[in-house]
DNA sequence: GAGGATTTGTGCTTTTTTGCACAAATGTGT
DNA sequence: ACACATTTGTGCAAAAAAGCACAAATCCTC
């Protein structure tokens, strides 16, 4: 058999990427940025796994499962990494937020800057208060904050149509988590970022990512004590 | 050799709990909280798992690890469960978490209700910008909020010491927070939650968990993009 | 008090993830 | 042109996590 068959690098049938290294990509590329920032040509596995707290063995696995996009002998090419990285995230192009909860952490959500510099748009507001609709929330970090109106509830599905939004985040009380959610997904939303502390149960097909913040503060207390013997 | 040799409930060394366990106590343990809410006595490893989404094998083997506490043809009572299951995760008595970075983020962290009622006061804030320092912030949910002084970052291992924090909660921009991790550190936390965008290097026996927005849609995107067919 | 219906706890298997070590490929210097 | 220093990519081994299936223990009914 000849060296290379037909390993055409986009082949139909994805090459499944596993679940841990998707969940590395994020700070890999973050890393890259900054490095790009700092105009920093090339990057050794090393380096960059320093820059990650990661090992530089699942570094090169990790990258291996893109492509081959580095030089033996040499490194990687920190813009054309980054660039390869973010493509196979999709995030080469703009993604659209619905934030659903405009409470403290929905507008402090609303607020950060950390979304709209990585494609993230925050294009709606939607709360179930009577006295939050119809208010308006700055948007964005400092530099280009926009501002939204707060839409009602029972509006999301028309709001979610005509922003085209495809992700969507629940920042509401555990007790309406469920409720939005499952209008979230009615309304064709299949990812979801979920803050309310409860699980989430969702067809097929829908993805939901939880982040809970008493849940991190718990695991970090069960290994404190630990600690003190 | 007999049936039991000496697996007293405390013994000197830890029996092991694997990390992949213990991320999900909280879970379990807040679900269990639900249940006792509602006045709810007893309780199958098959609703729990449902409750929590997880598996009931899963749970079962999970729960197993911290001892028998079920009965075998009935289920879980729901208060005991949680009492072994807090008190494990040292739950039992209040931790003291230190916020330094007092922007959007940090105050909707100091809100945020979920914190107070599981075992976990804010005592401290902490912030480099001059106009913040000085001024009074609101703590805790409706009910029992309390305002807290924002203190000067220059003042870190002073609060930490009166206060008797355990916990530091690191909310502050990227640039700043390696710094205000190492100061930290030094003042003897040994337990980080962090929000910034960067890794933090922290010496042996710190414990560090991530807490990345920006990431988490970073991986729905990249879901959402395969499932684009 | 015996038999049947539940439901836990767990040994074993399978899958996933991590770690190691080294061959393959590149650049460099003489 | 050739030996040498680097650094990637990866096969293989080890460890961790998840899933299965069933024996053991309990309750309920008659």
């Amino acid at each position: 058999m000849p060296s290379k068959v037909s390993s055409s690098s986009k082949d139909g049938n994805s090459p499944k990427i596993s679940e841990a290294t998707v969940s590395r990509l994020p700070a890999y590329y973050r890393a890259l940025s900054q490095l790009a920032d700092a105009a920093q040509v090339r990057v050794s596995s090393e380096e960059l796994a320093a820059l990650t707290g990661v090992s530089s063995a699942m570094l090169r696995k990790d990258l291996s499962h893109l492509g081959s996009y580095g030089t033996r002998g040499v490194g990687y090419e920190v813009e054309f990494l980054r660039y390869q990285i973010s493509r196979e995230m999709g995030l080469n192009h703009d993604w659209s937020v619905v934030i659903v909860g405009v409470g403290n952490l929905g507008r402090a959500l609303a607020h950060y800057g950390g979304f709209g510099s990585r494609g993230f748009r925050v294009v709606a507001l939607v709360d179930a208060d009577q006295t939050l609709i119809g208010t308006k929330v700055k948007c964005g970090a400092e530099g280009k904050t926009v501002e939204l109106l707060v839409h009602a509830l029972s509006d999301l599905e028309d709001v979610i149509k005509e922003t085209n939004a495809r992700l969507g985040v629940v920042a509401t009380p555990a007790e309406s988590a469920q409720v939005v959610s499952d209008r979230l997904v009615k309304a064709g939303i299949r990812s979801i970022l979920n803050f309310a502390p409860v699980h989430l149960s969702v067809p097929q097909g829908v993805d939901v990512r939880k982040v809970d913040l008493a849940s991190e503060l718990q695991i970090l207390a069960f290994h404190e004590q630990r600690k003190a013997v």
